[in-house]
DNA sequence: TTCTTTGTAGAGTGATTAGTCAATCTAAAT
DNA sequence: ATTTAGATTGACTAATCACTCTACAAAGAA
């Protein structure tokens, strides 16, 4: 019960109802035996693509040795994440930045925040990190990994390329490490 | 003929242009003269509000010195500008996450690009700036300063804190810097 | 004044679409 | 075999909304 996420380019209000019932294979009304409205159906698609998200970004991440390796790999795996499920990533972003997000609790939105919180602080205790406010750095760090991964979408040319996501990756490195 | 810019937070698809013409206090076909469909009116308030983001933030810029207090201030004028006219930057934010842009002309896209992709030459030529490539830099910087602005309206405390503004220009300015 | 152009009005239309509902099917439980 | 509960259907509805159309007003131009 999930094969229309496909649908979600054209925009949410773009795409009607019957539509996603079509590409799901099942009528109108089965839709809505099994969510109450569009946006529950909307809201749902969200929570699971997040949920996927956060387990395949942050694989393997408890494993490495040290902060920088960790960030690396957390790093690796989402653009890695965006590359792979395009749709995924752009629905995540359009469900971001559009009008909805008020319908969700605060606990859903910062639910797996302390994870990343939790990171940047032991980066910052070994004094790896710039010692810049922890929810400041999550935020800003965020958007330029999505500005890259938008960049990359306009520039498959490098999304094989392994020299130039080092090179990314090392820019993005030496913007929070240091002082 | 603009002052309803203050409808477009409720999204796009939310807004009736009933709506639109009650807040302009006009009738709902007056709009229809100026306007040939709603897409056009968005777009001509996209491109109106583009124009104006452009000469607010660049303004005095070319008076400075060096590199570094050119960037300084299109940082804080664009933190100014968004700080001051939210709608605007939300309306602008909004507008390039929704599937419109494609009806944008590239010239109409890129219009003002040129001018930061010349900042940013200038820059790496004399050796201030990191040798990335150049729209690859304006690209991860443009999302930074976003993510800082939205930041920001997420914190209001800090909306006039200039320690604080200074310290995230600063934490910018060390990540373009330098190499 | 008369003619012409341009702006304004707002009721009306046709298409779209989220959500409903009564009917039918499936299959597990007794 | 019978009951019961849930799943599935798709025609239908009620509302919404972008856009049209005809009528009217304002203001020059002749």
């Amino acid at each position: 019960m999930a094969a229309r996420r496909l649908f979600v380019n054209k925009g949410f209000h773009s795409t009607p109802t019957a539509a996603i019932a079509r590409e799901a294979s099942v009528a109108n009304g089965t839709l809505f035996h099994y969510f109450n409205t569009k946006e529950e159906l909307i809201s749902t698609l969200y929570k699971e693509t997040k949920k996927s998200f956060f387990a395949i970004t942050t694989a393997g991440v408890e494993n490495e040795k040290n902060i920088k390796r960790k960030i690396r790999l957390l790093w690796y795996n989402t653009v890695k994440w965006a590359l792979n499920r395009p749709q995924d990533f752009l629905f995540m972003q359009q469900y971001s930045n559009s009008p909805f997000i008020s319908q969700l609790t605060q606990e859903e939105i910062s639910e797996h925040m302390g994870y990343y919180y939790d990171l940047i602080d032991e980066g910052k205790e070994k004094g790896t990190l710039k010692n810049i406010p922890t929810d400041l750095m999550y935020h800003l760090t965020t958007y330029q990994i999505n500005g890259f991964i938008n960049y990359l979408f306009q520039h498959k040319e490098f999304q094989h390329n392994s020299a130039y996501l080092s090179m990314a990756f090392e820019f993005y490195w030496e913007s929070i490490v240091g002082k």
